[in-house]
DNA sequence: GCTCGACCTG
DNA sequence: CAGGTCGAGC
């Protein structure tokens, strides 16, 4: 049989992530082996490549480089074995249920005895010349192993082989140490030497004296270590019921819910195909995880490839070709809620590392689909593409109602910079991280203060808002389907979750910016001083150093603060002032002559713009004051234009000239720490 | 020489 | 949003 690159098994790359990046969630093993067993797993072409350019570069061992002599440890090549060959060691693990039953050793590890030999060999090198005996081996079905005499391509087998061995004996998912020595070699030295040892880098190898697989006579532990590893999969197994039957709930709840769809119809799809080939355990396994899949369906509100793939499915191809639309419907839903579920814990659990994970696997281009910004169809009426409203009186006589040539769409933001949350946080705490990953998922989604998040995404709030200012409307409340109030207690209780004070102070500002009521000095600026300094922008444009005293009250000013602060109000007076030339000019171009045409109202696309990047989450009520010196400002811009000043290179000095004497008088209650909540409480 | 603000860039 | 540069004003 020969060996293809193509049939390289992604769910055991990942595997090796997990091993290489800290030994620390073997729990993963788990998971990604019942999915690889459960068959739905297959490699999405050039998806899980460690080198875009080369085809067959799948390993993530291979960016790693040895400590001793400054090479890569392993090429980028083929060592995987096809992935029948672990789709046969899961089956062979599922099919027997219970859990008394012994699995043979040599079944997961078909060439024990040599990589055991490989690894007792000696040598400064990690890999010994001794290693060439494995090229005597079997070599999982290749045809040709004379490539294999290669030094590098044997240890790379060796590692890979290693790693199933750990795979098969380690009975605990939590075990940091998972390659460990024997317990009298465990000494406390050791122990530390491992610890820092992968701080300092990936674990890109096992050395000979952390691998329990070099010594002999050890068979009968492994037996009991694989009758753990047994127990394990059935834990997960159960813990992949619950969740997929918390995931499925609101699905289930609600006949018009887009798990009819695509998702839906691939359930379907795969119970019929898997109920000819697989037992009722694997069959459980899978539907579980389809019911997940469902529910990360469910979450996506748009852009998703998906509906391009719920579009072929909805086709009437769909009894013909009905294979190949589940497997990419199937391919594409589980790399991503394993990349990102990868992502997600390696992030967490290695945060030293500077190149996890999203960089170390070249990630396949999973899109979380993008929060940027989009740009207005061509269903946006014309009038408000981009104008200031005309005064209601001129408007039937004024107003443009056709699109000259070349017209310039703008972004209409205020729609499209709401953030989406759908993604269920992971709140990787000590106390959870040590659960496993599907653990963390069922913890998030019962208790987590996100818990509504999933379902929330699959109905959001209605974009089309109307425009006035809503009060009391935080953006906690928008992104929660039954809003509730976010009490001081309940934040506190989320910064007890956060290891730092830094840490909190970031998720606060993730979360809703709202200043943390204290009379703590801060000593640096947090995202809630940026927010309440562009609530400030409204009312002043020009704020003296002194002003900024006076309003953050809760800061120490040092030079750094106030020049930060002086930078942020310049930034924004700068999109400010860019707004405006643009909205401006367009006027000019659609043929407005009278300046007193421009009025900045709070429906207009201007407004729109200013208001979402000042006030992202609509909560604060803009001052007219704002909307008078936003008026003047076009008209000048305007003005300007037409009389063909900006010719000259200084020709909005003269403008902000103008705009820096109409600051305005910020209220009080913007200088106490928790004025934002009375500013947006009115 | 210093500060400030606009402008450019990443 | 932050860092750097440049010119203007004092």
């Amino acid at each position: 049989m020969a060996y293809r690159p193509e049939e390289k098994c992604p769910a055991l790359l990942i595997v090796t992530y997990c091993v290489e990046m800290g030994n620390r969630s073997f729990s993963w093993y788990g998971v990604f082996a019942i999915l690889l067993g459960s068959g739905i797993f297959k490699e999405e072409k050039g998806m899980h490549r460690n080198n875009v350019s080369d085809p067959y570069d799948y390993s993530p061992i291979s960016r790693h480089v040895d400590g001793q002599n400054g090479e890569p440890c392993i090429e980028r090549g083929h060592f995987f074995p096809p992935p029948s060959y672990y789709a046969s060691v899961i089956s062979h693990l599922l099919s027997q249920p219970d859990a008394n039953s012994e699995l043979e050793p040599n079944f997961l590890l078909p060439s024990l005895q040599n990589t055991e030999r490989l690894f007792q060999s000696s040598g400064n090198k990690t890999f010994s010349k001794e290693a060439s005996t494995l090229s005597q081996l079997p070599l999982y079905g290749m045809s040709n192993s004379s490539q294999f005499h290669n030094e590098h391509l044997q240890a790379k087998r060796a590692r890979v082989e290693n790693i199933i061995r750990g795979m098969s004996i380690l009975p605990n998912s939590i075990v940091p140490d998972t390659f460990g020595e024997s317990d009298e070699h465990h000494t406390e030295k050791e122990k530390n030497y491992r610890e820092s040892k992968r701080k300092q880098k990936p674990p890109h190898q096992q050395s000979p004296h952390e691998t329990p697989l070099a010594r002999p006579g050890k068979i009968s532990i492994q037996s009991d270590e694989c009758l753990q590893l047994k127990k394990q999969l059935h834990l997960l197994q159960h813990q992949l019921k619950q969740l997929g039957k918390k995931f499925l709930q609101p699905c289930e709840l609600s006949d018009s819910s887009p798990c009819q769809g695509s998702m839906g119809k691939a359930m379907y799809l795969l119970k019929e195909k898997l109920g000819q080939s697989l037992d009722n355990s694997s069959q459980a396994i899978v539907s579980n995880q389809l019911q997940d899949l469902s529910w990360k369906n469910i979450s996506k509100t748009e852009g998703s490839k998906l509906s391009e793939k719920e579009a072929a499915v909805t086709d009437s191809h769909i009894l013909t070709s009905e294979d190949s639309t589940l497997s990419e419907i199937l391919k594409h839903e589980l790399i991503q809620v394993v990349t990102q579920a990868v992502d997600s814990v390696l992030k967490k659990v290695l945060p030293d590392s500077p190149d996890l994970p999203s960089q170390m696997c070249n990630a396949p281009p999973v899109t979380v689909s993008s929060t940027g910004r989009e740009f207005s169809g061509a269903g946006e009426k014309i009038s408000r593409k981009w104008l200031p409203k005309f005064s209601s009186h001129k408007a039937s006589t004024s107003r443009i109602t056709e699109k000259p040539p070349g017209f310039p769409t703008y972004p209409i933001s205020s729609k499209m910079e709401r953030r989406s949350q759908a993604n269920c946080p992971l709140i990787m705490t000590s106390e959870v991280q040590g659960n496993g990953i599907i653990s963390q998922m069922l913890l998030c989604s019962q208790n987590g203060p996100w818990g509504n998040t999933p379902r929330m995404a699959s109905s959001p709030e209605s974009l089309d808002v109307p425009w006035q200012p809503i009060k009391l409307k935080s953006s906690i409340m928008r992104h929660q389907r039954h809003p509730v109030s976010l009490k001081l207690s309940e934040m506190e209780s989320f910064a007890s979750l956060a290891a730092s004070k830094a840490e909190f102070s970031e998720m606060h500002g993730a979360v809703n910016e709202i200043p943390f009521p204290s009379t703590h000095i801060q000593e640096a600026l947090t995202p809630g001083h940026l927010r309440k300094a562009k609530l400030m922008f409204f009312f002043t444009r020009y704020p003296t150093s002194s002003l900024l005293k006076a309003y953050f009250l809760d800061v120490q000013f040092t030079r750094c603060v106030t020049s930060q602060l002086i930078k942020w109000f310049s930034n924004f007076r700068e999109f400010y002032y860019i707004q405006m030339e643009k909205f401006a000019r367009q006027a000019f171009l659609d043929g407005i002559t009278d300046p007193n045409d421009l009025i900045v109202s709070r429906d207009s696309e201007l407004f729109r713009t200013l208001n979402t990047h000042y006030n992202k989450g609509n909560d604060f009520e803009v001052p007219d004051g704002f909307l008078d010196v936003a008026s003047l400002t076009l008209r000048e811009f305007f003005g300007a234009i037409k009389g063909g000043k900006d010719l000259d290179p200084s020709w909005k000095k003269p403008i902000y000239k103008i705009i820096s004497k109409l600051d305005g008088k910020i209220p009080d209650t913007f200088k106490s720490s928790s004025c934002l909540q009375e500013a947006i409480q009115g």
